[in-house]
DNA sequence: TCAGGGTCTGACCGATCGGTCAGGCATGCT
DNA sequence: AGCATGCCTGACCGATCGGTCAGACCCTGA
């Protein structure tokens, strides 16, 4: 069973991403980890700081673009920014659909952990952006809705191809953010 | 600190349901309700049989209604069943914003377990309804992403009062599910 | 031949989890 | 007075968690 090659890790990285997306990341232990790779779990302990940095290093590139999308919003304002926003995002969702999968539920509690705060203000951002930077309940719901719609969908159709879930996803975000005619509901006081 | 009239067990469930909603489901020990409540570990159980119990009490009045939509829904079809399914969707998820706060996130996990497969299935039942009994990939997104994206955000507009949130849900599920011009992007197979 | 470093492991640790159990205490009925 | 019952508790249990550590094993280079 002794691995002459180091290739350990990235097995490591490869099992974690497959527990990770079938059970979650607390819903994971170290010990499953460990078993699928066929190894001890002090092996996956040696490889990796601890759990929190597999996870770290799991989702470090889809973090990356996500912080890319970001600086590329700063500036825009209206329905510029709702358009680069809409794209930007469906773009990054289907493309690291896998990594969605890993947090799945469990966005909420790792976004309070400091390492993640950025995340919470990116996510912020973005949602303002979609709202096309009005507080409108309406905007802010359908920013809402789109976001998280649009993450859980790419998480379970983790299966079908990028040709037919992204231009499904973009078309719809098109129909959801589309000026609705003001209807102008004249409430005063919140 | 003993209480004389047995209003234990509805502060233990009030207890519950505010942490549950602040840190989830697993997030929240037995003994963290009993902290809350001011109690011991052991009253918890002595008033519920165990954990889950205390969960599916809480759910129970949200799953009824569930049921009940899933009832209505059955035998129509096409535009009807979208209407209903939509319509019906958004005033469950309003009315029961706490109630999805509770389990949010742990929605694929707590679905694994037996006693709520039937929820499973009712959910499936509502996507398909949403999506207009079609499996054209653009509409099973869509009903997707309204599904996830209104409980989601139910979930965090816990304050918002309903006279906002619900036709926002509306107008937008509205929107979304309009009969896209069917544009016949011909995949013969699958 | 030996030293040293990279890789891996079993044994172990403290903490926390959900859950059990025998018993204490107050009340009310007989 | 005696007894049953409902409510509540501290002490305890086995399991599991993430993480530590001393040492075994193997390869390589001097």
């Amino acid at each position: 069973m002794r691995r002459a090659e180091p290739e350990t890790r990235g097995e490591i990285l490869a099992a974690a991403t497959r527990r990770f997306a079938a059970t979650g990341y607390r819903g994971t232990s170290l010990q499953d980890i460990a078993t699928e790779v066929g190894c001890s779990k002090a092996t996956v302990l040696y490889h990796f700081a601890n759990k929190e940095a597999l996870l770290t290093e799991l989702m470090a590139p889809a973090i990356t673009e996500l912080q890319a999308l970001d600086d590329a919003l700063t500036g825009l304002t209206g329905r510029a920014a709702q358009q680069t926003a809409a794209d930007g995002f469906v773009d990054l969702a289907v493309r690291f659909r896998r990594e969605i999968a890993l947090i799945r539920g469990e966005f909420p509690e790792l976004l309070r952990q400091p390492e993640f705060a950025h995340i919470q203000r990116i996510s912020e951002r973005l949602r303002d952006a979609l709202a096309g930077n009005t507080d409108r309940p309406a905007a802010q719901v359908a920013a809402l809705v789109l976001l998280a719609g649009i993450s859980e969908t790419c998480a379970e159709f983790v299966d079908m191809p990028d040709a037919e879930l992204r231009p499904a996803l973009l078309a719809l975000a098109r129909r959801a953010l589309e000026p609705v005619p003001e209807h102008p509901t004249q409430d005063k006081e919140t």
